[in-house]
DNA sequence: TCCAGCCATGTTGCATTCAATATACTCGGT
DNA sequence: ACCGAGTATATTGAATGCAACATGGCTGGA
């Protein structure tokens, strides 16, 4: 269930105790902020199941806190659609089924072709230069064979894109949705076939061409159209029963 | 100050007194909803006087509850972006200024370009001929020069792109969107010169012969164009200073 | 044996209360 | 008279307590 989260604070510690250290360079935070970044990160990274019931109670003793700030953060957690907050019946982790998934994708595609058409306008030689030298790491995974490697400076290179629109209301949003996606992204990962593969490295070639032409529209399209193609990859692999893809658990 | 809120239930009105009634069609949700529909409306529709001091208290007694589903709806709006939240001082309704307006538009138009490319993708042509009667009665405020019912079916038909489009999620994030600039977007309304207004005009002949081609592409970038140009002239008009763009009120 | 209604229990929703911090005022010093 | 330290007050942050609702088990009847 949930018993891999470490607890907040120590069990002895008293309810006036100083929270200092628990979370080594969040300390100024808000008791709020800190639990509600805990449990976003607990969610995101699937330390608390899907579709498990988890009561209050057991979140409160666990995070070493009571119901009033855990419930503030479950409400804003609910807002941003991670959990979903059934009257009287408490908390779940949202499932997200085949059509959640699509749509979700395909948001994430305007965000990032939005990114891409922004990033001409305002990228740096030396940001290009950086994103070339991710690009061809991400293509030395891909001779060799190597999905996590791959993955991770994939989407450190769409990250890059993103931060170079130079958009704070645009990084927070994208962030937001990938951290929706995320682990279905990550296990999608594993399903690219082959030739999935190589079309997705091509499409690559084709973003960092886009790129380094500032050509913002075609930049646009071509990341839209290399999202939804990711959306298929993913919705195929769940599909095929590797995770939770539309019934109850 | 805030005093034109009207007060959710009656003072004499008991903790335990059952509040329905109180807003028809509500009543089956959860007050912490009500809370949080009600803070909104106030907000986006300007009742609150964007950063001015409003303490909790205040808002209690104005909404006839106490402070526990009150402080859950403010930090809901806070991580909506509606309000600010500074420790241990209060809750502020968030000023936009220049920069962050920018964002926010430069942002409605990607959400904006991937709606028109998505809904080129799934509109019916009953709505594509609904649009156009909206498209026709617009152009005829246009040439009255009824700035109050342009803009009102003018937002009429970009929501509409936005519903064709077929997704929850993207409808969603854009509603959220729009309440953040709607006040913004309302009285940058005002500010539009004749060249401008014409120019907005043929831009939306743009945007409705592309829907009709079901040219997805190219509507996208027509309708990211069509809000930056809002964007220009919404700064243009707070930089004026009709309304509260960088400084304090 | 099976089903409907009732009751017990646990959980959530909200109100209230206590603790901690920021702001404003006062007082003393320069 | 002006400025800074100290204190008082008000407001926010968090915890606790109470009431309402939902779920699961039990009993009585068909």
């Amino acid at each position: 269930m949930v018993g891999t989260m470490k607890p907040l604070i120590p069990s002895d510690a008293t309810s006036t105790a100083k929270r200092a250290g628990a979370e080594p360079g969040r300390e100024d935070l808000s008791l709020h902020d800190e639990i509600l970044a805990r449990l976003r990160d607990h969610i995101v990274e699937g330390s608390i199941p899907g579709g498990g019931r988890v009561p209050e109670r057991q979140l409160c003793e666990m995070l070493g806190i009571s119901r009033t700030p855990l419930r503030e953060a479950l409400k804003v957690l609910a807002s941003e659609g991670l959990i979903e907050l059934l009257p009287h019946r408490g908390a779940r982790v949202r499932q997200l089924n085949e059509h959640d998934l699509g749509e979700l994708f395909e948001v994430m595609g305007g965000l990032e072709g939005l990114a891409g058409r922004l990033a001409c306008e305002n990228i740096t030689d030396a940001e290009i230069a950086e994103i070339e030298r991710l690009h061809y790491e991400m293509y030395g995974f891909y001779l060799h064979r190597d999905m996590h490697g791959y993955f991770r400076v994939n989407q450190l290179i769409h990250q890059k894109i993103v931060e170079a629109a130079r958009n704070a209301v645009l990084l927070g949003t994208y962030a937001s949705f990938a951290g929706r996606i995320r682990r279905v992204r990550y296990s999608a990962n594993f399903a690219r076939k082959r030739e999935r593969w190589g079309e997705a490295m091509r499409e690559h070639e084709a973003i960092l061409d886009a790129l380094r032409r500032r050509a913002g529209s075609e930049l646009s399209d071509i990341l839209f159209e290399h999202l939804r193609n990711k959306r298929t990859a993913a919705v195929e692999y769940l599909r095929a029963g590797n995770l939770l893809p539309p019934g109850p658990d």
